[in-house]
DNA sequence: TGAAATGTTGGGGCG
DNA sequence: ACGCCCCAACATTTC
């Protein structure tokens, strides 16, 4: 009789096009185990609300075990520890994953692998890391070559159903509850109910994205309609593959999907960067950035991290964040601007906050996405972008909805006057019950004169 | 996956 | 009717 396999789950909770599951399965009786680590992560641990996610994603896997007839064994720690001691009680010869690319998760990986038989397999993402190279077999840094060479391998290999398992059976198994990953007091988590965390999760976004994915290319720019996939924590959680996401997208709409196919490449090459520069996180891509002058201004950021900035595009999206967990992208890029640019504050704070409060926080995703706003990492344009949130707002939410949504107390300003309170008359802003640093915060700062100072701050760099 | 400054063009008011 | 000017609208350049 076959020895029993461990599927050492990560960020890959699916059964479907899980070729460690397949693998395990295919070798034998199998053992499924979730590790929950905090310690080798650091700083990097899951923040608060990819906690939440976490919490539900892994009851349902825990779930749709149950129903095959297995379980799924919890234990917190270290697994290169934990690992081994499940081994041991259970006969198991050898552990199943998926290859993953953070430094914290390669050190797990090396920790295994010096005391189990550990068998890493491909699937995270669309290529294997160091798959897609120039010639020469040098990797990308720039994203346009990176998803021309890409596209040449696509499509990725047809995702496989969920196998038949056969179960060993399972050691004793922590609970669910005793983790503590949802917030008590205070739950913050009632507007996240938006979400079904899951497999089956993943997959309703995805049928219902498919049905929309020809309108991606326009409505993506457009944070009042639901244009977008929102498949990014179902991606980050590895509750769907990128090459099941391929697949049906471009079965459902051939080339039409390429528009957002390619931000699933910027996924991968954003991996590929943390896989060649393990310290994207933290450290600039362009070495004159270890010398820009941020300001230390707590007053200022706390503003910025509640919503009070007084920049209503600004607001509206960092109280989506916080309210569910998750900002539209193009939001993402207006407030994160204003973090650095308008505030000169250190593009890592903005991160970090990024990092507790997004359900799809991912470390790749994370770090190239504040490294391009700051304009600091090595692909970076020539030029200054200092996004002008009063003109990104009157061009992609002409109307108003988002902000509407978001930032309540001004729902009643007209469409013209909605973006910028501040230029408002005081009758148009008192029918409209507007008393600015009342109802509603004054600006915390002049768009021209941050304009000014940060381009100041920039042209620093060049002496 | 910008914004602001600068340049160009064409319609309309007006002497 | 014509030329001139203003300026909005659009295009190009520059940071």
């Amino acid at each position: 009789m076959a020895a029993a396999q461990i599927v050492w789950f990560r960020n890959d909770l699916r059964l479907a096009a899980q070729a460690a599951v397949r693998a395990a399965a295919a070798a034998g009786p199998v053992v499924a185990v979730y590790v929950l680590d905090d310690a080798t992560p650091g700083e990097w641990r899951i923040g608060a609300a990819q906690r939440w996610w976490l919490h539900h994603s892994v009851a349902a896997l825990a779930a749709d075990l149950r129903a095959m007839g297995g379980a799924l064994v919890l234990r917190r720690g270290v697994p290169g520890d934990v690992l081994p001691e499940i081994a041991a009680a259970t006969g198991a010869t050898a552990v199943h994953a998926l290859r993953a690319v953070e430094p914290w998760a390669k050190a797990q990986e090396a920790a295994v692998a010096e005391r189990l038989d550990l068998r890493l397999h491909d699937g995270a993402y669309l290529a294997p890391q160091g798959a897609v190279t120039a010639g020469g077999g040098k990797r990308y840094r720039i994203f346009t070559p990176f998803w021309n060479a890409l596209l040449k391998q696509m499509p990725p290999p047809p995702p496989a159903p969920a196998p038949m398992i056969r179960f060993a059976a399972p050691p004793p198994s922590e609970t669910l509850a005793d983790w503590h990953l949802l917030p008590t007091k205070p739950d913050w988590a009632g507007g996240f109910n938006v979400w079904t965390p899951g497999e089956a999760g993943a997959h309703a976004a995805l049928d219902a994205f498919a049905a929309n994915v020809r309108a991606y290319d326009h409505g993506r720019n457009l944070p009042a309609e639901a244009l977008t996939s929102r498949l990014s924590p179902h991606l980050h959680m590895g509750e769907i593959s990128p090459a099941q996401v391929w697949h049906a997208l471009h079965s459902a709409a051939g080339d039409h999907a390429l528009p957002f196919l390619r931000e699933i490449g910027w996924r991968d090459f954003a991996a590929g960067l943390v896989d060649q520069f393990p310290d994207v996180a933290t450290v600039p891509g362009r070495s004159a950035f270890a010398r820009f002058p941020h300001r230390d201004a707590p007053y200022d950021l706390a503003a910025w991290q509640r919503g009070r900035t007084g920049y209503p595009i600004v607001d509206a999206g960092m109280r989506q964040l916080w309210a569910t967990g998750w900002m539209h992208n193009r939001v993402r890029m207006i407030a994160a601007s204003f973090l650095v640019k308008h505030l000169l504050i250190d593009w890592r704070c903005g991160e970090r906050w990024f990092w507790d409060t997004l359900v799809d926080a991912d470390l790749g995703n994370n770090s190239l996405g504040w490294q391009w706003i700051m304009g600091s990492g090595v692909d970076s344009s020539p030029f200054t972008r200092i996004f002008a949130p009063v003109g990104q707002s009157e061009k992609f939410d002409a109307a108003g909805r988002y902000i509407r949504e978001w930032v309540p107390e001004l729902a009643k300003l007209p469409d013209a006057a909605i973006h910028a309170p501040w230029q408002v008359d005081a009758a148009t802003l008192a029918a409209a019950g507007v008393r600015l640093g009342d109802t509603y915060p004054k600006p915390i700062v002049d768009h021209a004169a941050a304009r000014a100072r940060a381009l100041a701050a920039y042209a620093s760099l060049r002496t």
